[in-house]
RNA sequence: GGUGAUGUAGCUCAGGUGGUUAGAGCGGCGGAUUCAUAACCCGCAGGUCGGUGGUUCAAGUCCACCCAUCACCA
């Protein structure tokens, strides 16, 4: 093992108009499984990421819903946490890029700029649309090609002659924004200058994405570096710019910034020291990973304005491909738009993790996901060969052993020959190459299954005489399931747990994966994966065929991806912004009662142990003059007795209480009242009103017993 | 239009610096077995390595051109 290294990573941040759906997912759960993989190794890793609120498509988006933007991008930011809380997708830290901390360290970044003297101003002209009273982004403008006539084109480039060109030189120009003939408005723009750091960006790049990418932005040296327009006029969803009333932040800018915000907002709840992982002479190692569409903005862009804020570069951007889906890109028409949560609802988030896993690469080429292979690899390889393992050798150790392992492997060099498997996939690990680990790790499985099959456990199992063979046998593959467990702990973490708790030995770490496992009892065991049905395949597709509910996402200039099926998007969009909103009504409350809990956070067993919970008896119960819902309990504590003041009027009889045992939180601090102090609170559940539950201890516990 | 990536058995993919009969998994076919979530084990399958033309004693593996797909163009 390696010296202990600290890791800060992070993933696009995606767009807060729109759900994530299965495109998404390749990028986190890529990320996800790099970092699980440097935690299992014992390295410091941490892993942020946050919504991306800001820009006009948000403004707009939220203005026909009819909700102000911080409301709708809060709704959607939740919404993609927690979809990443059911991809297992393990975020030290989730923000938008609307929070504060990513203000302040924008306005920072920004003065920092302005003081090296980066920042220039330049009037330029833009479409306006005079109805909406707003200037339009390129792609709000459609209209006819000026190179090649084609009509109904973008504002950027034609999709019929790929001639790319300025909106004001589109004839017939309408805007998407109000269907009227935009005019043209001058303005004054702030702009970063980029070609300040030519010949350092020059020398960086290389050594900091892979060579094809490289080889990609060699252009951009070549058609020289321009200046980088950062402000918008109003009206603008985005930070105001400090000093230059009535211009804003372009989403772009504050954007990346936002990885920084998440991370510091982390810092703030945690006593991590910011200046360690971002300071200028920093050794903490930073990687981004994103999708290929947007690798000029994290190799140009933001390590330039990082460098000219006097902060540090990252120490590697890492692309992924796109996503298709049976070999066509994902389109709302052919029913593949399938939303994460779709997906989620019907089958478990290993099933894609490993399906993934198995086909992603270092490089930045597409993944096509082709359903008839995702269900023949992962019940081939997960069910049929991996879980096999534990499955046909559990039951022998079990009924011949009572569950406990051999003292001894009878067969030392198979294990060696396991153990000797593990470098090699960790540096496939490391190098991103999870296909060529997942190949690897199946040839192992095929050796155990093949192992068991040689020795035929069930053959020796009729003689009395051999069952100790038996479980020596069973025990060497147990163990082989135990490092193909370690092996895949980064890819499939809710299968390993599962595997983790039949083997009784607690939580696996890397180095597990080469120690063998003897004379240990094992616990019953219990299937760890279903196969996948082609009837869960079946509801998924036909879900997303209907669900057209996806909010609308305009062309933007921001992270949102380009998977979208631009034409159905139009069509759909006034519909779709009216479905989405009924169905973010009928979801809220779904998600109402487990929204308090994903917002609260995780904590450590410490900070869990300070909380001193005692039985208690209520001695006297009494109503309370003047207050509506509270009762005043007497406690009796065994030691002690206390008061303490509960808001359960609405749903007890004071009565009835007298004698009852409950729960109360003891070491809580005083609390003074208008009644009086309240000294501790008695644990209860339920939304109010008439429906609160008071917790109480089966018989048998007593006044005083501390609850642990 | 410019630039880059990709194109290998029915499917999904491997194939450092060119070198014996081009590989794996899945599917399919045949056999064996019954410990295991009809899982596992053994055997078989012959694909002009997108096309054309080059370099070389020798090219899927280097060069040129072409075709198809995808992406980016601040």
């Amino acid at each position: 093992m390696t010296a202990k290294r600290r890791i800060l990573v992070t993933s696009a941040l995606p767009y807060a108009n729109n759900s994530l759906h299965l495109g998404h997912l390749v990028e986190y759960i890529q990320t996800d499984i790099w970092v699980r993989f440097q935690r299992l190794r014992g390295h410091e890793c941490i892993y942020v990421c946050a919504s991306d609120a800001h820009g006009t498509p948000t403004m707009l988006q939220a203005e026909k819903e009819g909700i102000e933007p911080a409301e709708l991008i809060a709704w959607i930011a939740g919404e993609h946490q927690h979809d990443f809380e059911r991809f297992r997708i393990s975020v030290d830290n989730y923000l938008t890029t609307h929070a504060s901390e990513n203000e302040e360290l924008t306005a920072l970044v920004y003065r920092n700029l302005v003081d090296a003297g980066h920042i220039g101003r330049k009037m330029i002209r833009q479409a306006y649309d005079e109805h909406k009273q707003m200037f339009l982004p390129d792609r709000y403008v459609r209209g006819t090609c000026p190179a090649c006539g084609a009509r109904d084109q973008s504002g950027d480039n034609c999709e019929n002659c790929a001639a790319t060109y300025s909106p004001l030189e589109l004839d017939d120009a309408i805007s998407v924004v109000s269907g009227t003939t935009p005019t043209v408005r001058e303005s004054e723009h702030l702009f970063f200058r980029l070609a300040d750091f030519e010949d350092e960006l020059k020398a960086w790049v290389p050594q900091h994405v892979d060579a094809a990418m490289a080889r990609k932005l060699e252009e951009w040296f070549d058609a020289g570096l321009r200046d980088w327009d950062i402000s918008r006029d109003p009206p603008y969803f985005g930070f105001a710019i400090p000093g230059e009333p009535g211009k804003y932040f372009y989403v772009w800018f504050d954007a990346p910034i936002g990885y920084m915000a998440s991370f510091l907002n982390l810092c703030r709840n945690a006593g991590i020291e910011f200046d360690a992982f971002w300071g200028a002479d920093s050794d903490v190692d930073l990687y981004h990973f994103i999708g290929k569409d947007i690798v000029y903005f994290h190799t140009l862009f933001w390590p330039a304005m990082l460098s000219g804020a006097g902060f540090r570069k990252p120490s590697g951007v890492f692309v992924h491909g796109f996503l298709t889906i049976g070999g066509e890109k994902l389109s709302k028409r052919r029913g593949t738009f399938i939303r994460a949560g779709t997906f989620a609802k019907h089958l478990d988030a290993d099933y894609l993790r490993y399906y993934y896993a198995s086909k992603l690469g270092p490089g930045p080429d597409d993944l096509d996901l082709n359903f008839p292979d995702l269900i023949a690899k992962v019940n081939s390889d997960l069910v049929g060969k991996l879980v096999n393992i534990a499955s046909r050798c559990a039951g022998f150790v079990l009924r011949l052993n009572r569950g406990r392992l051999s003292e001894q492997l009878p067969d030392e060099a198979l294990f060696e020959e396991f153990a000797a498997g593990v470098d090699p996939i960790a540096a496939d690990y490391e190098a991103r190459n999870f296909a060529a680990a997942v190949r690897k790790i199946m040839a192992l499985a095929d050796r155990a299954n093949r192992y068991i099959d040689e020795k035929k456990p069930w053959i020796m199992a009729r003689d009395d005489d051999q069952h100790d063979d038996v479980v020596a046998v069973c025990t060497l593959g147990l163990n082989m399931f135990r490092t193909l467990t370690v092996l895949l702990k980064p890819v499939i973490p809710g299968v390993t747990e599962r595997a983790e708790q039949f083997l009784g030995a607690g939580e696996l770490t890397w180095d597990d994966a080469k120690r063998p496992l003897v004379g240990h009892r094992i616990k019953p065991f219990r299937a760890l994966l279903k196969r996948v049905e082609s009837e869960s395949i079946d509801a998924i597709l036909a879900e997303a065929r209907e669900d057209i509910t996806a909010p609308v996402r305009q062309a933007a200039s921001a992270v949102e991806d380009r998977q979208a099926d631009e034409a159905d998007q139009r069509v759909d969009a006034e519909r779709d912004a009216k479905a989405a909103k009924d169905r973010r009504a009928a979801q809220a409350r779904e998600r109402a009662q487990t929204a308090q809990i994903r917002t609260r956070g995780e904590i450590d067993i410490e900070l869990f142990a300070k909380i001193d919970l005692r039985v208690a008896r209520i001695a006297e119960a009494s109503h309370v003059d003047g207050a509506d819902r509270l009762l005043e309990l007497r406690l009796d504590l065994g030691e002690s007795q206390r008061t303490v003041f509960a808001g359960i009027r609405g749903a007890y009889d004071p009565e009835s209480l007298v004698g009852k045992h409950v729960v109360v939180v003891a070491n809580l601090k005083p609390r003074k009242m208008r009644f009086g102090t309240s000294e501790g609170m008695v644990l209860a559940a339920g939304p109010g009103g008439k429906d609160i539950f008071l917790l109480s201890p089966d018989e048998g516990a007593e006044p005083g017993m501390p609850v642990t």
